[in-house]
DNA sequence: CAAACGTGGAT
DNA sequence: TATCCAAGTTT
């Protein structure tokens, strides 16, 4: 039976495989750099997303050299808007890994792979499997889904891992793993999907557990989540001369690393409130009110021109902020 | 092992 | 509007 599971899958591949930038044509050779770039941006987060920034970081750093090469403060900027950030600072800190201590190559094994900051159990196998033609057992959140209902496992995530392992393990051949790993998530992105799965055109669904048990949208089973809090706070928008004071949040945390608007007082000034912005992260909700002044002495600081705000490299959060510090700005040049 | 860590699109 | 969720990793 799995074998046969797999053989319908690969068939389906082969025919409808989706087209994506980093994915080498069939008959060629997939290029580590684009493939483990590719896996790093496509943590939790979409493709659709992902295809512009992919386009502009090769263009800007078209191998792994390069992006060692680079000021951690470019690649934090053209990194803005896709949130994650630590996966920025890791990716930098592995293409100088790479470069330094493996002579620019990725290492093509696994266990090396798993040693690179920023790459875990998923991105190892996925690299070590897509990239280098290695058998490994690769499992994203589409392969847990996949899985899951192939063979109706109950048990609820997380403790139902082990045994999405094994049967996965099992599913994956010797040779052909990265395409294997491919047709199973590209299955759970177009077909095998979280609600309404599309299970009249899918190729496993004969064999499919979940399916003739008639409720294919039960698995995998999960538990239910914890509520998100909501938070309040204030950043300031700080002009002088044309110019806005940012600053760099620290290197751990939220929005680690990145460009921001001050969150504490950065002056003694007269505050104008100008209204708020309500953003919601994974774990808490935020409505962060913006506070605008005006100074004539200059405070020591990052001063960015006001008309180049757009090109700063805010997260989105502060983007959005931001554009109230314009139109606070737009409002006070109307009075005056 | 649970919690922290972003964002935008779909329902 | 509220909730879910997308090719997870780190602490």
């Amino acid at each position: 039976m799995s074998v046969d599971a797999r053989q319908s899958l690969l068939c389906w591949y082969a025919v409808d495989k989706r087209r994506l930038p980093w994915r080498a044509e069939a008959g060629e050779r997939a290029d580590p750099y684009r493939v483990w770039l590719s896996e790093i941006m496509l943590q939790q987060t979409t493709v659709a997303a992902v295809k512009p920034y992919f386009e502009r970081f090769t263009t800007k750093w078209p191998d792994v050299g390069a992006l060692a090469a680079a000021d951690e403060a470019d690649v934090m900027r053209e990194w803005a808007g896709l949130g994650y950030y630590a996966r920025a600072r890791n990716l930098v800190a592995c293409a100088r890994v790479v470069a330094g201590d493996h002579g620019g190559r990725f290492p093509d094994s696994e266990a090396a792979l798993l040693k690179l900051p920023g790459i875990g159990r998923y991105t190892a196998a996925a690299i070590a499997a897509i990239a280098f033609g290695r058998r490994a057992v690769v499992i994203d959140g589409n392969v847990e889904r996949v899985v899951s209902r192939l063979y109706a496992i109950a048990t609820p995530l997380p403790a139902a891992r082990a045994e999405i392992r094994a049967r996965t393990d099992a599913l994956t051949p010797d040779e052909g793993a990265g395409d294997f790993a491919q047709a199973m998530m590209d299955l759970g992105a177009t077909i095998c999907t979280p609600r309404r799965p599309a299970c009249a055109i899918c190729p496993l669904r004969p064999h499919c557990a979940a399916f003739h048990e008639g409720d294919p949208e039960r698995y995998p089973v999960k538990p239910p989540k914890a509520a998100r809090p909501r938070r309040t706070g204030t950043a300031f928008w700080l002009e002088h001369d044309g110019h806005v004071l940012l600053v760099r949040r620290p290197a751990s945390g939220l929005l680690g690393g990145m460009l921001a608007l001050p969150t504490e007082s950065p002056a003694q000034a007269k505050w104008t409130d100008a209204g708020a912005v309500d953003h919601v992260f994974t774990h808490f909700a935020l409505t962060m009110t913006l506070s605008c002044a005006r100074v004539d002495a200059r405070p020591e600081g990052l001063w960015w021109p006001i008309e180049r705000i757009g090109e700063a490299g805010l997260p989105t959060l502060f983007a959005r902020l931001a554009e109230r510090g314009l139109a606070w700005r737009e409002a006070a040049a109307q009075a005056a």
